[in-house]
Formats: C-alpha cells, sequence, structure tokens
RNA sequence: GCCGACUUAGCUCAGUGGUAGAGCGCACGCUUCACACGCGUGAUGUCGCAAGUUCAAAUCUUGCAGUCGGCACCA
C-alpha cells in the first residue's frame, strides 16, 4: 500500500514538472520595459523611492515653480499634536488637501502646502508626566519646572517626528523647508506680542471668576473643553435648613421651621452663603430676610430672594454657593454674598469645609454630608434624577466649577470683524455652507470671554510678572517688565497659554509674522491662505479663531474657503475611539492595500457627511490602482515603435504640420499655441493626419477633454467624491473597457508598420493623460507607471517646471478643450457600443457559448449608421464574438432583410432604428426567444404608456418647456418603433 | 429647551424639480493572447410616513416617526 502511495506521488510531482516545462512563457521581446512589470501593483516600492526623490529634488517647495507671474496657492495643514500619531481623520483631510495642492502645482500655480505640529499643552504635559511617574517614579513637582520642560523637549526631540515620518508615508507634498512648530522662537514671539496688545487695549484682563477646574490634570479648562455627558443613575438630594427663629416666636412654635433645597452636590452645601427664594413665591415671602442655622457648620446665612430662581422648579428653594457654582455666583455679586471656596485643586475639601471634612475626596465628603443630615434628620428624601456632568475632554474627570483667578480674552471686539467679514464678504466660505455658516455665526453671537491660563508647564509661559504687591507688568520680555515695574524684584506668571492661543495664530505665524516682524515675502504671497481644511469639531476652538485674531493682526481672513469634512465612522457606524478599540490605523490600510487607493478611498468618501468606514471600499480601489497597472503593462507590451506624442490629441498639431510645410512665418500663433507646438512630434503629426483618426480615437479623445474638463469644474467646487468617480469610470469603462478592446487588435499586430506605431503612441498618449489626471490622488502609482512610459520627459511638464527632472508631479495637468469635444463621435461609438452591447446580450441569454461564433445582421434604414457599423466591423467581430460580416450583412434593404434571415434567428432593436439578428439554427429554443422579446416588448410598454399618459395631459404640453415635449416625443416614438418589430419578430416565431 | 442633519437596491453611500445611480454583494456564463484584484450578461428600489406646491417631486414646503449631532440649562 505504501508504494502505492509512493507511487501516486511521483506520478503527480512529474505531472507537475512536465506541466511547468511546456506551458509557454512569454513571448520573448525587445523591449526591456515589459519586464519591469509585474502581474499586479505592489504599492511597496513605488512608496519607498519615489518620496525620496521628490523631497530630495525640492519638488515640493514653491521656488521649484520658475514662473516669476505665477499665481500663488497655498495650504496650511491644522497641526496635528506632537504626541499625535495618524489617525483616519488626518487621513481624510490630509489627502484633500494634498490633492488640491498636486493639482494646483500640476497647473503652474506657485503652491505651498505648510506643514507643522502642535505642542499640544495638556496632552504633552500628560504624555511626559506619565512616562516620567514610570521611569523614575517621580512627578514634575519633584524635579521642578525647569527640568521637567528640559524633559518635554528631550521627549519632543527624540518622539516628536512620530507623526512627520507618517505624513511622509502618505505623499504629502508638503515644503518641510518651512516646517513649524507652536513653540518655535518666532511663533513665541508672535504668542507675546499678540498678548501683549490685546492686554493693552484692555482685552485681556486678569479676574476672579468661576471656571471649568479639572481636578486630575489639576488645571482649568476653556468651555469648548468641557463636555457634557449624562448620568442616568444620578441623585437629587432634599436637604432641610432649620431657620433660625425670633425669641418670642420660637416659644409659640413646638418644631422649628426649616426650609428644603434639593441638590445634586451636596458637598458643596459646606460653601453656601444663602438661600435664595423667587420674590413673588408666596410660600416663602415671611422667610426672605431671616437667617438659617447652616447645618454642620457654626455659620448663619441668610435667605434672600432673587428672580433667578424658579417657583414651580424643585422646592422653589435654591443654595446658593457662590464660589462653586456659575450661577450661584452670578447671584452673590447681585446680593454681595461672601464666596466660600471649600474645596483644594485635587478636589478634596479644605480647612473651609471644617475639621470634619477636610482632606476628604468631594464624593467621601457627600456621602458624609448625607450621613450626618439623616442623623439630624433633615435629609428630607432622594430621589432618582438624571443629571448632566460636565467632563474633562482629555481625562474625563468630573469638572468642577471653582471660583479662581485666570487670565481671559474678552473677544467682543474680534468677533465683531469676524462677524462682519462674514455679513459683507461671505468670508470665510464654508463647504458644504449647510449647516456650518450658520452654525459658525451663531457660535460667534453667543460668544462669551475666554479662559486662556492654564495650570500647565508645557507651552508659552504668560507673559507676566509680579512685583511683591502683587502689581501685574505685561511685557514682551523680563527686561521690558523690569522696565515698567521700576524693580527687579519680580515673578512671571506660572501659567501658560491654551494651546489654541498659539494655534488661533498659525495662518499667519507660520509664514513669518510675529508682531516684531510683520511684513514677509511669503506672508505677502501666500496669505490669505487659499482653503483650509479640517473637522467640525474644531470651527470654535480654531477655525473662528484663526479668524479673528488674523483680521485683527494682520487685517485680512486667514484663508478664503473652509472645507469641513465628515467623521470617519467605524464599520458599524460608530465614533473611532481609544476606549472603545474600534479604530481603524491608517498604516495598517496603507500595508495591506496600498497608500493611493487608501487616498482614493478616503477622496472617493469625502462628500462632507460622516461615513463608515469599510474595507471592502478600499479593496475595490485597490483593484481599481490595479487595472490601471494591468493596463499600463498592456500598453507598455505593446510599446515598441511607440511614445507619448500630443500631435494626435489637438487639432493645434495640425498648425504645426503647417508650420513644417510652409514656413513659421505665414502663420499666426499665439504664445500658448507655440508652448504647446514645442511638445509635438513633426514627422508624426505628417504620419497622421487628423483625418486619419478612427471613430474609436475621436471617441476617446473626446471623453479624455469631457474628462478633464469636468475633473477641473469638480474639483475647483471641492467635490471630492464626484471628482474620483469620473475618474473610476473614465479609466475603467471608457479606456479599459472600450478603447483597449477596440484598438487591441491594431496594437497588437505582429506587422511592423507606422500605422500599428500610430496607434501604440495613440493609446500610451491617452494613457500619459489619464496618469496625469489620475496623480493628485494616486501620486506614487501614476510617477511609478509615468516614469515608465515611452516618450516621458520633462517637456511634458507645466511650462513653469522647464528644468525639472522629469516627474509626473510636475506635469501639466490636463485642462480640457472644449473643442475637442466631440459629440458626434460620441454619438457614433454610442451607437457601436450598444450594438455589441445587445449582441452580448442576446448570446447570454440565448445561453450561446463564449466559443461559439454566430452570424450576425445588422439592419438600418440610416445610411450613415451602416456606414459607421461597417467601418467598425472588425471591431464588432472581435468584441460580439462574430463569425464574419460581409457587406450584405449591413446592407439591407427593408424588403430584403425580411427575407433573406433565416426565421431561426434571435433579434433585436436598437435605437435608431437599427434591428439585429442572429441566425441560430439549430441553437435556437424558440420558447425561450418567445419569453425574452415579450419580456422586451412588455419593458418598452411600461416606459411607454408612461409617456402617452404624459404626453396626453394637456397641461404639460402646453407648460412644460418644449425641448421636454419634443425629447417624450421622439422616445415615445421610438419605443413604438421598436416595440411594433419586436412584435412582428413575434409572430414570425409564432 | 434651542439649532441642525440624516432616513434612496441586501450592505456602504452618491444624486437633489423633468425616464432612479455607483461600489460591494447576488445570479448566470467565461483558462477571449493586460488584469480572476479579471471579462461578459443580468436581477433587485411605491427614494422613512402623510399632506401640500407644481404640467412634473426622491428632489421644494409643512407635519409626523425613527436615527444622529451641536449649543445652552438643569437647584
Amino acid at each position: 500500500k505504501k508504494k502505492k502511495i509512493l507511487w501516486v506521488f511521483v506520478v503527480v510531482f512529474f505531472f507537475f514538472l512536465f506541466l511547468k516545462l511546456f506551458t509557454p512563457t512569454h513571448p520573448p521581446t525587445t523591449d526591456n520595459r515589459i519586464m519591469e512589470l509585474e502581474k499586479s501593483y505592489d504599492p511597496k516600492q513605488a512608496e519607498e523611492t519615489h518620496y525620496q526623490t521628490w523631497e530630495a529634488n525640492n519638488y515640493f517647495a514653491p521656488e521649484i515653480n520658475e514662473n516669476p507671474n505665477a499665481e500663488a496657492f497655498s495650504i496650511v495643514i491644522p497641526p496635528p499634536n506632537v504626541t499625535g500619531s495618524l489617525h483616519m481623520g488626518h487621513a481624510l483631510q490630509h489627502t484633500l488637501m494634498d490633492g488640491l495642492t498636486r493639482w494646483k502645482r500640476m497647473q503652474g500655480y506657485k503652491t505651498l502646502f505648510l506643514v507643522g505640529v502642535d505642542h499640544a499643552g495638556i496632552s504633552t504635559q500628560l504624555m511626559v508626566t506619565r512616562l516620567l511617574k514610570k521611569e523614575e517614579h517621580k512627578t514634575p513637582q519633584d524635579i521642578g519646572r525647569e527640568a521637567f520642560t528640559e524633559k518635554v523637549w528631550a521627549w519632543k526631540n527624540q518622539y516628536g517626528d512620530t507623526i512627520t515620518k507618517q505624513i511622509r508615508r502618505e505623499g504629502l507634498s508638503v515644503d518641510w523647508s518651512r516646517e513649524r512648530f507652536t513653540m518655535d522662537e518666532s511663533l513665541s514671539i508672535a504668542v507675546r506680542n499678540v498678548f501683549v496688545q490685546l492686554y493693552d487695549e484692555g482685552w485681556i484682563y486678569r479676574g476672579n471668576r468661576i471656571i471649568n477646574w479639572c481636578p486630575k490634570d489639576k488645571t482649568v479648562l476653556s468651555d469648548l473643553e468641557v463636555k457634557e455627558e449624562t448620568k442616568k443613575d444620578g441623585k437629587l438630594y432634599y436637604l432641610q435648613y432649620p431657620v433660625k427663629e425670633q425669641a418670642e416666636t420660637r416659644a409659640s412654635v413646638s418644631v422649628p421651621r426649616t426650609i428644603t433645597v434639593a441638590t445634586t452636590r451636596p458637598e458643596t452645601m459646606l460653601g453656601d452663603t444663602a438661600v435664595a427664594v423667587n420674590p413673588d413665591d408666596e410660600r416663602y415671602t415671611d422667610l426672605i430676610g431671616k437667617t438659617i442655622e447652616l447645618p454642620l457648620t457654626n455659620r448663619e446665612i441668610k435667605i434672600i430672594a432673587d428672580e433667578y430662581v424658579e417657583s414651580d422648579f424643585g422646592t422653589g428653594a435654591v443654595k446658593i454657593t457662590p464660589a462653586h457654582d456659575p450661577n450661584d455666583y452670578e447671584i452673590g455679586l447681585r446680593h454681595d454674598l461672601e464666596q466660600l471656596n471649600v474645596m483644594n485643586n485635587d478636589a478634596t475639601m479644605n480647612e473651609n469645609a471644617g475639621a470634619e471634612f477636610e482632606g476628604l475626596d468631594r464624593y467621601t465628603a457627600r456621602e458624609k454630608v448625607v450621613e450626618k443630615f439623616e442623623e439630624l434628620g433633615l435629609l428630607e428624601k432622594i430621589d432618582d434624577y438624571e443629571v448632566v456632568l460636565p467632563h474633562c475632554e482629555r481625562c474625563k474627570t468630573v469638572v468642577e466649577p471653582l471660583l479662581s483667578d485666570q487670565w481671559f480674552v474678552n473677544m467682543s471686539e474680534m468677533r465683531d470683524l469676524a462677524l462682519d467679514l462674514m455679513r459683507t464678504e461671505g468670508a470665510p466660505h464654508f463647504y458644504p455652507q449647510v449647516p456650518h455658516e450658520k452654525v459658525y455665526t451663531t457660535w460667534l453671537e453667543n460668544l462669551k470671554d475666554w479662559t486662556i491660563s492654564r495650570q500647565l508647564w508645557w507651552g508659552h509661559q504668560i507673559p507676566a510678572w509680579y512685583d511683591e504687591d502683587g502689581n501685574v507688568f505685561v511685557a514682551k520680555t523680563e527686561e521690558e517688565a523690569i522696565a515698567k515695574a521700576g524693580t527687579d524684584n519680580l515673578t512671571q506668571d506660572q501659567d501658560v497659554l491654551d494651546t489654541w492661543f498659539s494655534s488661533a495664530l498659525w495662518s499667519f505665524s507660520t509664514l513669518g509674522w510675529n508682531g516684531d516682524v510683520t511684513e514677509t515675502e511669503d506672508l505677502k504671497t501666500f496669505h490669505p491662505t487659499n482653503v483650509l481644511v479640517t473637522g467640525r469639531d474644531i470651527i470654535f476652538l480654531w477655525v473662528s479663531r484663526m479668524v479673528m485674531t488674523s483680521l485683527k493682526f494682520v487685517g485680512e481672513k486667514p484663508f478664503n474657503d473652509v472645507i469641513i469634512h465628515g467623521t470617519v465612522l467605524d464599520k458599524n457606524s460608530q465614533r473611532m475611539s481609544k476606549t472603545k478599540m474600534n479604530g481603524v490605523d491608517p498604516l495598517d490600510v496603507f500595508e495591506k492595500y496600498g497608500v493611493d487607493a487608501t487616498r482614493i478611498t478616503l477622496a472617493d468618501s469625502a462628500t462632507g457627511a460622516d461615513f463608515a468606514w469599510r474595507d471592502e471600499k478600499v479593496e475595490s480601489f485597490r483593484n481599481f490602482a490595479n487595472k490601471i497597472w494591468n493596463a499600463t503593462r498592456f500598453c507598455l507590451m505593446n510599446s515598441e515603435g511607440a511614445q507619448v506624442d500630443y500631435t494626435f490629441l489637438n487639432p493645434k498639431a495640425e498648425a504645426r504640420e503647417i508650420v513644417n510645410l510652409i514656413g513659421d512665418e505665414l502663420i499666426d500663433i499665439d504664445e500658448e499655441d507655440e508652448e504647446f507646438l514645442d511638445k509635438v512630434d513633426p514627422q508624426f503629426a505628417k504620419d497622421n493626419p487628423k483625418e486619419n483618426l478612427s471613430i474609436a480615437d475621436k471617441w476617446i479623445i473626446s471623453r479624455l477633454n469631457k474628462t478633464a474638463i469636468s475633473l477641473n469644474k469638480l474639483l475647483e467646487n471641492y467635490n471630492f467624491h464626484e471628482a474620483v468617480q469620473l475618474l473610476y469610470h473614465f479609466f475603467w469603462d471608457d479606456f479599459c473597457d472600450w478603447y483597449i478592446e477596440l484598438v487591441k487588435d491594431e496594437i497588437t499586430s505582429e506587422q511592423v508598420n507606422t500605422t500599428r506605431d500610430a496607434a501604440r503612441s495613440k493609446i500610451i498618449t491617452i494613457l500619459e493623460q489619464a496618469l496625469r489626471l489620475l496623480h493628485p490622488f494616486m501620486p506614487f502609482l501614476t510617477e511609478e507607471l509615468w516614469q515608465k512610459l515611452p516618450g516621458t520627459s520633462n517637456d511634458l511638464h507645466n511650462s513653469a517646471y522647464k528644468n525639472a527632472d522629469a516627474t509626473i508631479m510636475l506635469a501639466d495637468f490636463p485642462q480640457g478643450d472644449a473643442s475637442m469635444v466631440d459629440e458626434k463621435s460620441e454619438a457614433e461609438m454610442q451607437a457601436i457600443i450598444e450594438l455589441i452591447t445587445k449582441v452580448r446580450n442576446i448570446r447570454a441569454e440565448m445561453n450561446i457559448k463564449t466559443s461559439e461564433r454566430i452570424q450576425l445582421f445588422i439592419f438600418s434604414t440610416n445610411v450613415a449608421l451602416q456606414d459607421i457599423f461597417w467601418a467598425n466591423k472588425s471591431q464588432i467581430i472581435k468584441l460580439a464574438r462574430v463569425e464574419a460580416i460581409t457587406q450584405s450583412d449591413v446592407d439591407l434593404s427593408n424588403e430584403k432583410y425580411k427575407h433573406s434571415i433565416p426565421k431561426a434567428s434571435a433579434r433585436g432593436v436598437l435605437s435608431g432604428n437599427v434591428e439585429i439578428a442572429i441566425p441560430l439554427e439549430g441553437l435556437i429554443d424558440f420558447d425561450k426567444e418567445i419569453e425574452r422579446l415579450e419580456n422586451q416588448i412588455s419593458k418598452l410598454d411600461v416606459e411607454g404608456e408612461r409617456l402617452e399618459k404624459q404626453l396626453s395631459n394637456q397641461n404639460f404640453v402646453e407648460k412644460a418647456p418644449a425641448e421636454k415635449v419634443e425629447e417624450l416625443r421622439a422616445r415615445l416614438s421610438e419605443i413604438q418603433n421598436q416595440t411594433q418589430t419586436l412584435g412582428e419578430n413575434l409572430t414570425a416565431l409564432q
């Protein structure tokens, strides 16, 4: 038995060896380019090599543009956190920005895509603090401010380039020579100058206010950094406060009177300094002005009347804690109440809370307060209550409202500048405009003061100094502060500024403005930037503030347009988050499908709406990348004797031909033409006059020009989804499925002649144009392939980059030429496509084997169409798998048609009164053919009925545009014709 | 409470007054000399529900229902 198994193995082995040896290999070729192309696209190599070349050759820098009159195009990147790493949101916005930049660069604009990172105060400080604890078991306080910030810098220098490496991986054409960091010297000077000016003008002030305090990060937060979260299982505690009665009344009352207040935070009662009721509340009228003996304290507080209190809410009586609640604070001011802070900055109770509570955490204190009230018999009840609690956006800790000394910006002046800009110019223009413009405007209208100080060490230290008496001196430098104070016994404010304060200056501080320097070449050239691309979560935090500061300090808007992209959700339409572990790492996707496939997937998804991430979608664009690869592979396999040549694409080529024949002086050509003609090979023009172009050639040229025109228009409107769809279908459907197939025979011809070479040049020329159109969104693949095409050189560059080495990223972006849109050829081609599709349809429905060649009769009273079919008979034969077509097959008169075609034929009708018949002697299943024809007739009937109904409506005929009515009439008449023909065919079968 | 968005084919999403679209999936067929990450063919939707405007509504208006956001407040 064992022997038998072994024997089988040996046989199988030799069988495969045999198969391997005798399988024909690729046909030999003289062109070694072919050998370079693998059967499918592997993005790795392209991604590794081209970026380095681009960067090394300085292609990303605006200086590459040699045209002194070039218009500028600029984008500043929303600076990612220096601590950060790339997520899908970045990948999305980066793709859009780079797509736009590459597009404009190819158009000859002097482009700047400015890159940089943000110091991200809280995030970075937290990260390094954690590291310090883990590695050295120390807190920042243990090592002191100076040592700590040194550590952060060291950390930044060591790890801060993670994000920039990832940006390179994405292929972003950013100018690294202008890379910025929010804590760069010049940007820091800008921050100080802005601070000093705003202070001097009275817009920045220091004040004691109720602020949002994060007890974990131990810093104040702005309103925008606090996120509300609903807690369903909250409690509402009803506490009874005994009213202190006058001696004489006390005698007559057996039980002391109490007033009940409700609270969700009982521990704050230790800081109560009043109880408030509505002045019109009759229940409490007699108590107003009386005194309460505040339990658990030995303090007495007043009952006051204030309109703020709503009588029908809760008990109608409110405990007032001015130091721990923003509303209470306001009431406190109105009634001149004491502000008693009972908490430390870590949310433990302080000495003001009383010895019993001092040092307890706020929640422990809460329990204890409730216990004590219960013991005293003063706890009325506890209700279940849904509470909404403010949380720290970063660490999720419940934020405590606290009374604290902080720095604020009064935004009223800058807010008005921004609102005026919107009202007068409609700027910045949001894409999509709805709903963002309104949200932005409404937010500005209700803008409150901005808390800008942070109790951190990492960031821009506030340029304010205090003397021994606490007098404040705001100055750009310590020297200036000393000069102002008249003493050097000064201490600088220990706090730093909100990260967003420096971000707010980003659009101009990155271009060299710093308050000392207010005019730079870059600022003049690139500001205002053209467009900002960002997520909707930072419209308030960043976009609006850039608008305000830019108007105030530079006197112009920071950008014309703002693209707000949607959020990338997970496949279940949930937000991606670290805690949910449902994030998709762009680097994994790059690895699996390639950067280009990922980029074009993201661009396709960018409609402004949120979208669910699906790997299947990238997969389909990976397939698209492979399709491009293989189409190019095919062209290269048949590229001997061919090269990219624009003579073919444009009638201006004919001008060159004439120029060559009769001399320059006789023809009037403008400068633009001259430039174009430089790229044209005159010999090719002579060999291939335009009259030689086939319908397929004219059609693909028309499609190409239409595509280019539409694409540019779509990109102008930031319509990325439509742009990608257009490219996808032009390349796959028009170019691959039809053009390549139509010219395949010609191109792969064994015969070496000028016709073959011309066909090869034509297809490569179209392909080369297509690669350019694709480049902004698929930079690596297109560069890889473009470099391999015969005849690509820096001659194809936009005239602004004539001296740069050949690269597709500097090639001239096809604008499309409306004069090359050829509707006649498109219609003719459409007829051929329709014919072939119809035959294929009949073949499939009648189960005719692919290998089976069939006969085809084409009948049309339209002589022009007859000619077209005849002229393209070889393509029809090939693509519809037809045996042969003779002149008589397409030249049938009505009578002859009816009599000469076998009855046993499958029939079809096409638009333009074209009929086809496929004799199926012995193959035809009559029942099946009857069913097929009936199906088609009934489909046409449905449409016909609807049209008839519409056309018989007098109102429609009278009121609808005449064009429309005519259109429907024509369609109806065609349907009637087709139905009739099919009906006759049907009758003949029965 | 205020403001807003969304609801279209099995799934993910485009479209936005004039005959319903894509990709994926599905069905059938294909070792057709670039590509099975492919080729060909096909099926599938009272465009959330109801009313209104209009000759004509998925598209505009109003109401309702569901989903999801943003802002504000909550003793």
